[in-house]
DNA sequence: TAGCTGGCTTGCGCTGCCCTAAGTCAGTCC
DNA sequence: GGACTGACTTAGGGCAGCGCAAGCCAGCTA
């Protein structure tokens, strides 16, 4: 909440038949595409569940701290598009149970919820967020960045945005 | 709809006081927070136009593809939120206008949306999804990363997550 | 002064997300 | 064979997000 004394931050620039941005419509956008597959609170929750490892129906709900009716609903939904799937597995002596684990699709959204976590943990946070990443072989704390193909870091405003060949 | 062998892809690692996960509660998660902030597809898609450049009321709504009170609801939360803020500029001749730009914080959300957008094009798009980022000042394309401070790249199977002093 | 335009607001009704509370059902444990 | 547990489903109701269709107002243009 300080005083803004805004210095308009930098953004990617619009090439080639991108620009302007009046002469075309956002159809097929990635992005819209992806928050149609995990718009929901729940659906976020439930999958940053997966990442710490939670497999059951019970805990997905109450870690996630949502009602069983939505985890039920959400759960299927992140089934049926393929980022999680149910395995039957059994404990010795115990009877079948069912086991939601990330599939590869599911389990590649990890760098978009990493991203919103270092988000949050940068501006909504009093003390930098309760959960950090760290590289397991170095230690070092772990971040999202924008690395060209050539390895420079990037920010958004050394970025063009290109349409690509269809 | 291929069938699912799947090779249950390795994912972060608990450590220290958040093993077992279920030992503590997800209070104060910061992701739970940052989707408290843009949990609906407009906002989304509001971001997204303002990354394009777009600074009009009209252009949001029309360019979003939501209605206008839509368009004007989120507007201005995400004014409340401190990711946009509102501008006026007038053009020689013209009335005072209203122009939506990102702050700082806003812009901030740029790796998170640019992550989502690629998970989009490799899962959702057929050919790949229509826009690309390229670094302008080599023309390589930009993707986002894991990187720990040492500068590795790095996969979630190869993190830990720490609890952070409080 | 009358019309036009940009930037909204208001008033509807629909649908979807979410909750609580209660019920179901199969398999184990005692 | 009765209780228990995990994994759900069903029922009912609230509220939020959304679109459509109007309406409104300030300032510029004619």
């Amino acid at each position: 909440m300080t005083e803004a004394k805004e210095a308009a931050p930098a953004m990617p620039r619009l090439t080639g038949a991108l620009e302007p941005r009046a002469s075309w419509p956002a159809t097929g956008c990635s992005l819209a595409r992806a928050i149609d597959v995990v718009s929901t609170r729940s659906a976020f929750l439930l999958l940053r569940e997966a990442f710490y490892g939670t497999s059951r129906f019970d805990d997905f709900a109450t870690r996630a701290g949502i009602s069983e009716p939505v985890a039920a609903a959400r759960l299927r939904e992140l089934v049926e598009a393929g980022l999680l799937t149910r395995a039957e597995y059994r404990e010795p002596g115990q009877r079948a149970r069912l086991a939601y684990r990330l599939t590869e699709k599911g389990a590649d959204l990890f760098p978009a919820l990493a991203a919103l976590m270092e988000w949050g943990d940068r501006w909504l946070a009093e003390d930098g967020g309760p959960i950090g990443l760290r590289h397991r072989d170095c230690g070092e704390p772990v971040a999202v960045e924008l690395r060209c193909a050539a390895g420079h870091r990037t920010s958004p405003g050394e970025l063009d945005l290109v349409h690509r060949r269809r």
